[in-house]
DNA sequence: CAATGTGAACGTGTTCACAGCA
DNA sequence: TGCTGTGAACACGTTCACATTG
């Protein structure tokens, strides 16, 4: 058993796991409709991609369809909800309550699906022991103590650019291995770590090659 | 010549392409140092990307270095600029007034780099006639004709999830051929017209996955 | 002689095609 | 019969290794 993973089955690509939420997302949709099954030749008219190319991700984590039938949507959905780790509630803090924190802060998207802003830091004297949409915001010598006393997992940056590596060098060494990065900055972070970055300026940049 | 574009390279991967606006950043923020010349091994280890995968992406586009010394950083940014099509500027508009299109209206990123939001619709009678960070909020039956007047090129999707592809379907009749979306949602949109999507909320789903 | 540019080797992800099962 | 699950074939992106050159 050199490459498999606790289920037995061979390791899981990193672009595997980057398109479970979109069959999550659109199979919730489908929760909606009167049909219970969907085929994966259905499901890939619906997301734009390959039948075998949808059987082949989901059997990564086990056989969720009946031959000749097709997928039960809601078992399906259950179930990578479990293998994503949907069920659970997860702790954010957030870091940077200016324009762009207090923005993340109020977007109502997160909490629905689990996601919780339960802290807010700032390194900024006049933003320190203010309300922001119902957080506290605390200065960062209080980050470690926080994370371990509020249980918290995920950890959001929304500082500036210059700010942002010190930032994560400290969510680091207080133990976060995830963070969502807003900072439009190229960072290092240790193995182990996991980092997605939100930058919609390097999106329209890759997009007007495909202009001229 | 059946796999070559324009300049009689290969065809260029889209991952490339992707990567190429990190080099720029990269680059750019070089240009404040003292030397002028960076090697490939030296710009890997600041983008965490091996030597060998940043001369090929380059190579794509043409020999821009020197043996034995490295690449001109201005040079090089000069060339990547050019290749992405950064030197000129693109207009953009927003559809969707609401909470988000205000803070993507109000984000100050866009423009320094080139990318001006010139018009905003929406289909809230409210909204129409007011004005939004310097911008007349008009109906969305004058976005063929706006596109056409102010010369633009790019479309920023900033509606509730439902209305976002009858929103896109009618930027693709519009002409749009470059759309930024923010909504959560799956899109179909037809061969040429390029999309990239602004979802926090699936990169934190996709994270999860590894915190188990 | 240091570092590029690039075919060739390699590895990884996608698609095919079909055996197997409801 | 219809559709899954999956090895095998394939395509594509990454890395290697080295000839080339300032």
């Amino acid at each position: 058993m050199l490459t498999s993973n606790q289920n037995n089955h061979p390791k899981v690509p990193e672009v595997v796991v980057l398109r479970l939420p979109l069959y999550v997302r659109e199979l919730t949709d489908m929760l909606q409709s009167d049909k219970n099954v969907v085929s994966s030749q259905q499901l890939g008219e619906r997301l734009q991609m390959t039948p075998a190319q949808i059987r082949k991700d989901l059997s990564y984590f086990g056989k969720f369809g009946k031959q000749g039938r097709g997928y039960p949507i809601s078992f399906l959905v259950n179930q990578l909800r479990s293998v994503l780790g949907l069920e659970k509630e997860w702790n954010c803090c957030i870091i940077g309550v200016g324009k762009l924190g207090k923005a993340v802060i109020s977007y109502t998207g997160f909490n629905p699906e689990g996601f919780n802003i339960r802290a807010a830091f700032d390194d900024d004297i006049s933003l320190i022991g203010q309300t922001v949409g119902g957080l506290y915001v605390q200065p960062i010598t209080e980050l470690e103590k926080t994370i371990r006393d509020k249980d918290i997992s995920i950890g959001i940056v929304t500082v500036p650019a210059p700010n942002a590596q010190k930032v994560i060098d400290r969510m680091v060494a207080s133990g976060l291995k995830s963070i969502l990065n807003y900072a439009p900055v190229g960072l290092h972070i240790p193995p182990g770590v996991h980092i997605r970055h939100v930058d919609p300026l390097l999106s329209l940049q890759s997009m007007t090659y495909y202009l001229k």
